[in-house]
DNA sequence: CCCTATGTTCAACGTTTATCGAACTATTGA
DNA sequence: TCAATAGTTCGATAAACGTTGAACATAGGG
């Protein structure tokens, strides 16, 4: 269930731009994701994120702040959340670097 | 693409097996995972298996052995291999001994 | 040379999935 | 109180997925 949650691009890039709070606030809210997709499908992605235990929801007023459930994951999956998150940051960066380097080439 | 391919409970239990026979022979052939699924359904998963980079095939007269990519993974996705098996092990000991113990008991 | 064993490919199917817009709830601020 | 903001829920839709059986390919043994 975790690694299909996992599978998803949008879910995966929702985990790690949470996984980049940690340390600071480790929280965001959801409009923090509205670069991502719609509304109403982030919180399709917010449901499947919070049942298979990835995340966690504090509601405060009008928003929901989420956070990564890092202890629950590392204890039943050791391992498993830094090895995604840190692939994932190696893809972030290729995403990053290649299209960078055709626009400067084509100046 | 990896992670979708390792959600799938069939192939995770392939890729499981496959790992299980690393220092041994390093290869299983198609007729060691009928218990899983039928022919047709194994070669769906093979391929998506192979399309993915998971896994590698030999060719062998009738036969065809298959092996982890192991080292290709190990280098893209650092930790990663490990720590899905490490969780699928932990799942396949709950599985199995949950059942005993209520056999035992009931004899 | 045929027959069997091992796998793959193809077409069909039912199910699940992601996505969208519209309607809804609830909280905040004027 | 009224309007705006932040999210969720619902219904519909189109695409992707897993599963199956039948047909096909190919190698090995009698």
């Amino acid at each position: 269930m975790v690694l299909d949650c996992l599978s998803d691009p949008i879910r995966l890039a929702i985990v790690y731009q949470l996984a980049q709070q940690e340390g600071v606030s480790s929280e965001l809210c959801c409009g923090d994701f509205n670069g991502l997709a719609g509304k109403s499908n982030l919180a399709y992605h917010f449901a499947k994120l919070r049942e298979c235990g990835l995340m966690q929801t504090r509601v405060a007023g009008t928003n929901r702040f989420m956070r990564l459930r890092r202890e629950d994951l590392d204890a039943r999956f050791p391992g498993l959340l830094d090895a995604v998150i840190k692939s994932a940051a190696k893809d972030a960066e290729r995403l990053q670097l290649l299209p960078e380097g055709e626009v400067v080439a084509a100046d």
